[in-house]
Order: C-alpha cells, then structure tokens, then sequence
DNA sequence: TCACTCTAGTTGTCTAGACAACCCTAGGCA
DNA sequence: TGCCTAGGGTTGTCTAGACAACTAGAGTGA
C-alpha cells in the first residue's frame, strides 16, 4: 500500500486513506469508459491483489460505490458498471424559513386561516382519517423580504400534532413544528408546473395565468399520515436547483 | 448475538444480519424521538456491550445511518441525532425514452433540427467554448402515444460527442448517445415553471401562456462540459414525483 | 492568569481470517 | 436424455485486535 505521504497533496489534505484510493481507482476507470455498462468489472480478491490491501477494504470500497449508484453487485455472481442512464440526484427541499434567511433575505408570514374542519372524503383517505373526522387547516402565505413567495395551504393530522392549532406561526413555521413533534419518517410528493387558483393568486399577488411550481407533498411519521401540503410558487420567482456529483 | 432463527421472521425473510438490527434500533429510536436532533447519541463502545456485536459492526450500522443523514458523527467527540430539517430525496430524471416504454406506451421523435452553428457568447461561455466556436444544436419534440410531451432543445460541445449530428435520434435520444460517448460525471439542473416560448407553444401543441415544467440541464464529463438542454414540458401532461424513506 | 502537557474518550481505518449464501458449470448417474 | 451433486468463484457479513487522529478537560508550571 501507498504510504501516507503527509504533504505528497498540493495542500494541507490528509492522506487519501486506501479504501478511498480504491474507490477513486474505480470511479476514474468508470469515468473514461473502461468497463462498459453492465460489464463486468474486477472482483474483489483481483482488487485485493492489485491494491495490496485487505478483502474488507476493498469490500467497503465497492459497497459505497454501490450505494452511490455506480456498480451493481450480485452475490455469487461479481461487480458490474451501473447503467448511469438514470440521472439522479438528491433534492433537499429544505424549510422555507430557513432558505430565506440563508439568503440573508427577511422572511415573515401571513397567517390567513387556521382552524378546524371536517375533512372531506378525499381528504380523509389521503390522511387516514375517517370521512367527516375533525383536521387542522392552516392557510399561510411566505413573504421574502415582503414579496410573497410561497403560499402554504396545509392539513393536518391532529392525533399527530395536537397543538398546531396553538402554534404562534409568526414565529414557528409549520414545518418545524411538525418536525418537532413527529419526527419525519416518510415523504412523497410531486412538483407540477400549473395555474394557481383564483385565492391563491390573490395571495400571492398575480394573476390567474401566471404559472407556478406546485409541490405536493404528503408526510407520515411513524406509518401515520401526518400532513398534506400543498405549495404554490410562482413560477417567475422560485425554482428549484439540484447537482449530480457522483 | 441473536441466533439467525431462520423461521423467526412473518414471511420467508432473509435473517436481518447483525449490523441492520443496530441500524434498526437506532433508527426506531429516532423515529421515536428518544434523541432530539443534536443530542449525543450512545457512542460505539456502548452499542458494542449493548449488542454484543464486534465494534466493526456497530460502526457499519453508525456509518450508513450517517450517509442517510440520520445521525452526525465527529470524530473525537461522538455521534449526533441530525437535524431532519431536510427534507430529501432522490430525484431521478430518466430518460423520457425508457420512461414511456416503462409505462407501455409508445415513445416517437420529431427532430426539427440538428446542425452545426456557431455558439453565442453566452452560451459558449456555459459550454466552455470559445465564442464564435462551431456547437452542435439540436431541437426535438417527443411524444407519448402521440401526445407531445417534451421539448428538447440541447446545445453539444462537439470535442465530446463529435459524431451527434450523425445520429439517428429516430431511433437513439440524445441523452442515450451522450451517455454512450461521455459517461455522466456531473450534472446541474434547474426546475421552474414558465411559460412556453412561441416555437416550443407550437411545437408541443399548446397556447404560449400554457404554464411549462422546465428543466435546464447542464452536464460536464472529465471535467469538460458536454452538454446544455433546455427540457419544456406542459405542465398539465407531466409531472416529476419523488419519495423520501429513511 | 496564561500556556502547556497529559490523559481518557471518541471516531476513522485497516487487517487476516473465517464462515455463510449464492450462482454457475461440469461431471456423474439413472 | 434428464436429474442430481460437487466444486470453484463470487459477494455478504462478522470478529478481535490494532493503531491513528482528534477533542475536551484536568492538571501543571511559569
């Protein structure tokens, strides 16, 4: 094996440990084209040969590279390249209130609605709810450094969080009292590029044709449905942005 | 350590090894939230006497919970409940070929365009060009069983694809000859909703003030960018869909 | 008071070996 | 021909121990 060089980078780096050199190795040798999609690439006990370095090593360094997307691997059968014909990345959808004040922008909200309802039926099956059964309604407007960015029209599940209702969200944002309460455990959604409706655009301040992002998303703790949340962006002021860094 | 209790299971599942039952634990007990986000977290010494288990194996457990972002560990001090906050998730953008055949549908071309032009300043500059130098442009409306459903208008850096022009996107997408001839090794991309130009309204067959899913991808491989594609769906005809599951 | 050293505790990593689970193929046998 | 079995190759996992790197706090001395 390498030795650790302390100064061998063009900086103050640490040395690069061996199970990393591996993955670097493989996932230059990706990059170029060596091995093929769906080919088959060097076994374990060859890369031990080749590196010098125990099965475990090298074990760990496949099976990061596997985590990441870039090998497959079959028990019994060997390491493959990975089809990198799906682009993939993560989408961190973080809390807005957040996000703003990253941005060094002020961010403070409209609260235009909270209370109880009854939850209608499609509702109630998308929450787990029973037709009719009592949920938290909110119905709140983001403003970034005053322009309105987000408008936030939220159900809630009460036997996850009793108090929302009681929650100061001048100071709390949904979200995080959610998150306090019931920690996140499952989250689906969908982003869909469409028109607001009539009261969201009032809100919002634009018109009814102006096309926004819309992210639903449905969030269940603990294998119970939490919230629905609707989010209407407009579209000329917000977008999403992602990177794919394998 | 628990027996493998090969029948122990409600189905004939694999025994859960070692290493996934310390996962397990933890992640209930974060699920349940026995540590708030930021609180220290039993450290690898008392999960090896707790478990009974080799201290490699608690690590595995600590390390994967650490690249799920469930816990955060620094080094001489311990491991730390993360702050959910985040909400993320992998999004993968596939190629649209292999996602309509995926739903059984049939995936069909038009290609409007495809030649050689000599790149704007703006644009070179994103491609790593030279102003003025030759790129390779091409424009392309695919259709779901006949139903428009992407605009594809993709600007290529021909030193890394020099035979695009060449091929038949009939029969082969841009995206799968890209990848042919330059393994993906970095991609950024945007997501917004706007409106359709004038060409694209018409292209896909829709009003110009239709709100559009729009993906700006720029993909760079070895370092060199490839590639710039300007993706406009309708928004009432596609949607991107995601899951978050720890 | 300040700076330094030492120590205990933590995570980061590697090793050599072991066994299990699984896949494929070649060979044996009826 | 068709079925069965054994063997070799591969990945999946665990172990016990070791050393390194790092942190925080206690103790020491100027």
């Amino acid at each position: 094996m390498n030795l650790p060089l302390p100064g061998a980078g063009h900086r103050r780096d640490a040395p690069v440990p061996p199970y990393a050199q591996v993955k670097q190795m493989l996932k230059a040798g990706l990059a170029q084209g060596r091995w093929r999609s769906g080919e088959l690439m060097p076994s374990e006990a060859e890369l031990v040969l080749q590196f010098g370095v125990s099965r475990m090593t090298v074990n760990r360094a496949l099976r990061e590279l596997q985590s990441e997307g870039m090998v497959d691997r079959i028990q019994g059968i060997g390491t493959f390249a990975a089809q990198l014909h799906r682009i993939s990345s993560t989408l961190t959808i973080r809390d807005l209130h957040e996000e703003i004040e990253a941005r060094g922008h002020r961010h403070h909200v409209q609260v235009h609605l909270a209370r109880e309802e009854r939850a209608a039926p499609a509702l109630a099956e998308q929450l787990g709810l029973a037709a009719g059964a009592p949920v938290y309604h909110s119905l709140i407007v983001h403003h970034d450094d005053g322009v309105p960015l987000q408008c936030e029209d939220r159900y809630v599940n009460p036997a996850s969080a009793p108090d929302y209702l009681k929650v100061d969200f001048r100071h709390t944002t949904p979200t995080q009292h959610l998150l306090e309460v019931a920690p996140l455990w499952e989250a689906q959604y969908t982003i869909e590029a469409s028109v607001p409706t009539a009261q969201e655009a009032g809100l919002l301040g634009i018109a009814v044709t102006d096309p926004c992002l819309i992210v639903v998303r449905r969030t269940a703790s603990r294998g119970v449905s939490v919230t629905l949340a609707r989010l209407v962006h407009p579209g000329a002021r917000y977008q999403l942005e992602g990177r794919f860094n394998p």
